[in-house]
DNA sequence: ACAATAAATGAGTGAGCAGTCGCTTATAGG
DNA sequence: CCTATAAGCGACTGCTCACTCATTTATTGT
């Protein structure tokens, strides 16, 4: 029976958001800022997220479910090797798409104002400590946390992501190089 | 003629910065905060520091001049899987110890307020740098980029310290074991 | 077309912040 | 001991920020 409330205002929000962390930093980055760069009233962001915190945490959640949607044709039957293989891709290719996300996540995470089931872990991390307890009896790492074993895998992805942002001209070879690394390390050769 | 700054006052306030660094976040740790924790009046911080970003970057410089000062005993001359060992041990060592100043330091990084000497490579970079291109002719890898080898030893350590920091029980297998994985993916075994 | 509802707006508000300043106090050099 | 100098102090200032609210506007169901 009222105006509905609109999703593309929702997203011009978030995007400018993720802008604007980016650029500023957290505590440096007004509300003000992130409606006006929205295209919106500064009242109207607060009906969308009752305050900056909820943003920020709703933010968080909307990027890994983005990252999950990405994964969406993950090969669940294929050997190890292929799946890791297939998470390291998806991965670098959103880093490169979206580099300003990447920063923000780390961010946020290193902020203490995520709410612990914003950090829950999400499809591809579930999927990734499957995979990473496989690859470890390959290469004979049976004993070792699975959880430590993804931490790893997503340190190292995220300094690839990083490494490529400033050197874009070595893009294809630090993928190469990056995997092969982390294949050997997991998998041992 | 006059009244000397006092190294000890000095110090307080960059303890107190690290402690609500990392609890807080730059931008929600006031400089009122940090004098008081420090025992010091707000006026006082700023006849040490200019501004508050001149803490930062002060703050940042001075921990790694720790670092280095912690690898001073560097064995220059032993093999690389010494060496590299030495400041993987000394660099979850330092991480141990100060657990605040990791967190501090990833912020610092991702925030945007660092000048760029205060990233300008340290000696323990330089000699990661070397080692790095020595254990690259070991493990095959002799056309990868050091800076980017140097950059995954870095996560590999960061990673490794924030899992043993939320599992101090698995400390001395998380060491052993991430080098492990270090060591096999630079070397090849 | 109309009434009911909630979104949209932006000036306003109170809290909190970085940095200042006039004053007091400690210290070094003479 | 005395004087010049700068450290130390904390109330104060001007500004910015997250969030509110009275009013206007768009949308929906009848």
């Amino acid at each position: 029976m009222a105006r509905p409330r609109s999703d593309k205002k929702r997203q011009a929000i978030l995007d400018a958001a993720v802008e604007l962390l980016a650029d500023r930093g957290i505590g440096y980055a007004p509300t003000s800022a992130i409606s006006s760069a929205a295209g919106v009233a500064e009242g109207t962001l607060f009906t969308y997220f009752k305050t900056k915190d909820e943003l920020l945490n709703e933010l968080y959640r909307e990027m890994r479910k983005e990252i999950d949607r990405e994964m969406a044709d993950y090969p669940f039957s294929a050997d190890v090797h292929t799946r890791l293989r297939f998470v390291w891709d998806r991965f670098l290719d959103m880093a490169e798409k979206y580099p300003k996300r990447l920063k923000v996540q780390q961010q946020l995470r290193s902020s203490g104002r995520l709410l612990k089931d914003a950090e829950a872990p999400n499809m591809v991390i579930k999927e990734l400590l499957q995979t990473s307890r496989e690859g470890a009896e390959v290469g004979g790492l049976d004993g070792a946390s699975p959880e430590y074993l993804v931490l790893m895998f997503r340190a190292q992805a995220e300094a690839t992501a990083e490494f490529i942002a400033a050197h874009r001209e070595m893009e294809l070879e630090s993928r190469e190089l990056g995997f092969k690394l982390v294949w050997r390390a997991l998998a041992g050769q």
